[in-house]
RNA sequence: GGAGAGAUGGCUGAGUGGUCGAAAGCGCUCCCCUGCUAAGGGAGUAUAGGUUAACGCCUAUCGAGGGUUCGAAUCCCUCUCUCUCCGCCA
């Protein structure tokens, strides 16, 4: 959510830096400064009032105890019709309020000045490259065919299973999927200080409105119902990433600034209906409705986080890198990032049997967007309160890093070679070709 | 799922309709006093919003939401959470 007091004092900084992401945010800047002036009136007019009261019931205690009854009543009547403007004027402000609170929770964030301005995914810059495309003697096959060769994903049984968009690991794929979890957790603790935690795979409406998930992308969830108890339903949502549990675990609290920074990791599966996605319906791993991923999310001071940024963005590569997989990174241009962030690195792997890329870690700064969604703040070394800034970064995605991993170390003969740092966590240094 | 108890400021804990935003204690901060040792005295110590040049003033908040009332921490309703016991269960 953004700063109302930025409206008031700078709504045409919001306006400008609302525009590069859509006209239609940009759009809305004038009416959330009326509501806010009208709120504010309204407010002040119903204290005003309230004081009123207050001094005049005061004064009715003290008149009861005098005794002296008739005046008491008086009093009251007079005070009575003072409570009936007060609870026309408080509705007509509340009104105003859940209008004025509504536009804000579905504004982006404002992009960071170094954000490049675009329309559309093209538009998003090639930072930097890492390693190369691994050159095959033989014409590397797709991970859909490896799977099925050696068995790895039961793509047919997973969608009698589930339906079109799950997977059904078995054998060494689903050795080779909780290796990775191991893996991935086990750097992420070891070598980069983050704290592991294992949250709910489900969570409340608050926790996905402090994230930004809510209310705008309510048509990607997954609903949760109570057995046959439809009251139940919209109490809880599966989690489309752990960013939604884990970035909330604060929420609501005044942290020390000593606390901070907060380094958090946790593996959990993420559930996407994907409504609308484009290669939802087509076979393979590249898009599906649950996969899994080790997520990393930071709570810091403002000053600093974009140092952290890098560092995160650095603990993420890490891992392809130590997994040998050719890898670039873009910057997302103002269009093309997520709703909260203010800026968002992306890392895709090179997938050989794709002959493309494929986004496996998305990391952002959401600047203090979240925080004050949640009204999560800590108290600075002055002792005042402030919102942190909350960032997130995927370290990685699995299915997609499962792909890239088998397309990128096939054999001429249909086996897999298994990189050496996985292969203690695999407990073999290849999986064969055939059983 | 059934029965019961509870939720008050950083913590403990009073408070059942009228200066209660809230006693007391602990903790913490500052000041004073004292130089023989976890001593004593005093002051301060929630959050948010509005207003003010500022001191300040006003409003809201005693788990959350609603109601009764001139007035609610206190009465009523709904919900959430915690604890105890029973049942069921991975």
């Amino acid at each position: 959510m953004l700063d109302i007091r930025q409206f008031r004092e700078n709504p045409d900084h919001i306006r400008e830096r609302l525009a590069t992401r859509g006209e239609e945010f940009a759009a809305k800047v004038d009416d959330v400064v009326r509501l806010d002036s009208e709120r504010r009136e309204a407010n002040t007019a119903v204290e005003e009032l309230k004081a009123k009261r207050n001094a005049a019931s005061k004064e009715i205690g003290a008149l009861m105890g005098q005794k002296k009854l008739d005046e008491a009543e008086a009093k009251k009547a007079e005070v009575r019709d003072i409570g009936d403007q007060i609870s026309e004027l408080d509705a007509k402000a509340g009104q105003v309020d859940t209008k004025l609170r509504d536009i804000l929770l579905r504004l982006p964030n404002l992009p960071h000045a170094d954000v490049p301005v675009g329309a559309t995914e093209e538009d998003n810059t090639e930072i930097s490259q890492w390693g190369e495309k691994p050159a095959f003697d033989f014409e590397p096959k797709p991970h859909t065919e490896i799977c099925e060769s050696l068995g790895l994903v039961d793509f047919a049984r997973g969608a009698k299973l589930s339906g079109s968009g799950f997977l059904l690991y078995s054998g060494w794929g689903a050795r080779l999927e909780r290796a990775l979890i191991q893996y991935l957790l086990d750097m992420h603790v070891h070598e980069h200080g983050y704290t592991e935690v294992s949250p709910p795979f489900m969570v409340g409406y608050d926790c996905m409105i402090g994230v930004g998930q809510f209310p705008k992308f309510e048509d990607q969830a997954y609903m949760v119902q109570e057995g046959l108890d439809e009251e139940s339903r919209g109490k809880l949502y599966l989690i489309p990433t752990a960013e939604a549990p884990v970035a909330n675990i604060h929420r609501e609290e005044i942290l020390k600034n000593e606390e901070l920074p907060k380094y958090y990791c946790a593996y959990s599966p993420c559930f996407r209906a994907e409504a609308g996605a484009a290669g939802v319906g087509t076979r393979g791993m590249i898009r599906v409705h649950q996969f899994d991923k080790v997520e990393l999310i930071k709570v810091v001071e403002p000053e600093g986080s974009y140092d952290e940024l890098q560092k995160m963005l650095g603990n993420a590569e890490k891992i392809l890198q130590s997994l040998n997989l050719h890898y670039r990174i873009l910057q997302l241009c103002t269009a093309d990032m997520s709703f909260g962030s203010a800026t968002t690195y992306d890392i895709e792997v090179w997938a050989p049997g794709q002959g493309d890329y494929l986004e496996v870690s998305s990391c952002s700064n959401c600047e203090d967007y979240q925080s004050r969604r949640m009204n999560l703040r800590y108290k600075d070394a002055d002792g005042k309160n402030r919102h942190p800034h909350i960032l997130n970064g995927s370290g990685t995605a699995l299915a997609r890093l499962f792909v890239a991993l088998i397309e990128t170390y096939q054999q001429p003969d249909g086996s897999i070679a298994i990189p050496e740092p996985l292969q203690s966590y695999l407990r073999t240094d290849r999986i064969p070709a055939s059983e």
